[in-house]
DNA sequence: GCCAACGTTGGC
DNA sequence: GCCAACGTTGGC
């Protein structure tokens, strides 16, 4: 059993679905993962964990509020739907593939706390975030987190 | 739009 | 099991 609650960035593209879309939905299955470290921290994600909302290919790219998990892992069945972009024929229904969980709107923040932002910091420079840019779903530290929820509430640059 | 990073696929 | 080719991500 791993600590509880632990802390989580989960990206999104906001074209697509931002922390706005999150605030007016309140809650949202987390679908479309087609990666397996980040399918997998999902499924280790536990019902409280807390999660940075980070916006990605975005201006500015950098966390824009804040969500917690309110579902535990379910099959992802965007990939049965052949007509999804994010179909995965190797996905079936009784051998599931890929895995979402449900997320709650927590918070947003007033400004995007933008990367740039995030690198000015240098309490913040071990984050997974940097060395590993792609991955979609990453675990980040109490310490981090806490440091993020502080200085995003606050409000980031104008950048 | 470009391109570096890097995950996945498939031939062998 | 190796690795080249290919596709995707995401910052800029």
């Amino acid at each position: 059993m791993a600590k509880s609650p632990a802390h989580w960035l989960m990206k999104s593209e906001p074209d697509a679905f931002s922390i706005s879309d999150l605030r007016r939905k309140t809650t949202e299955h987390w679908d479309g993962v087609r990666n397996y470290q980040a399918r997998n921290h999902m499924r280790s994600m536990q019902v409280g964990d807390r999660v940075l909302f980070y916006h990605s290919n975005a201006k500015p790219s950098g966390v824009a509020g804040l969500a917690e998990v309110s579902g535990l892992a379910v099959p992802d069945h965007t990939a049965w739907d052949p007509s999804n972009v994010h179909y995965d024929a190797a996905s079936t229904p009784d051998n599931p593939r890929w895995w979402m969980v449900q997320v709650r709107f927590v918070a947003a923040f007033p400004r995007v706390f933008s990367l740039d932002d995030l690198r000015a910091v240098p309490a913040l420079a071990g984050m997974e975030l940097f060395r590993r840019s792609r991955l979609s779903v990453q675990a980040v530290t109490a310490q981090e987190f806490a440091l993020i929820e502080e200085l995003g509430k606050k409000g980031g640059s104008r950048k």
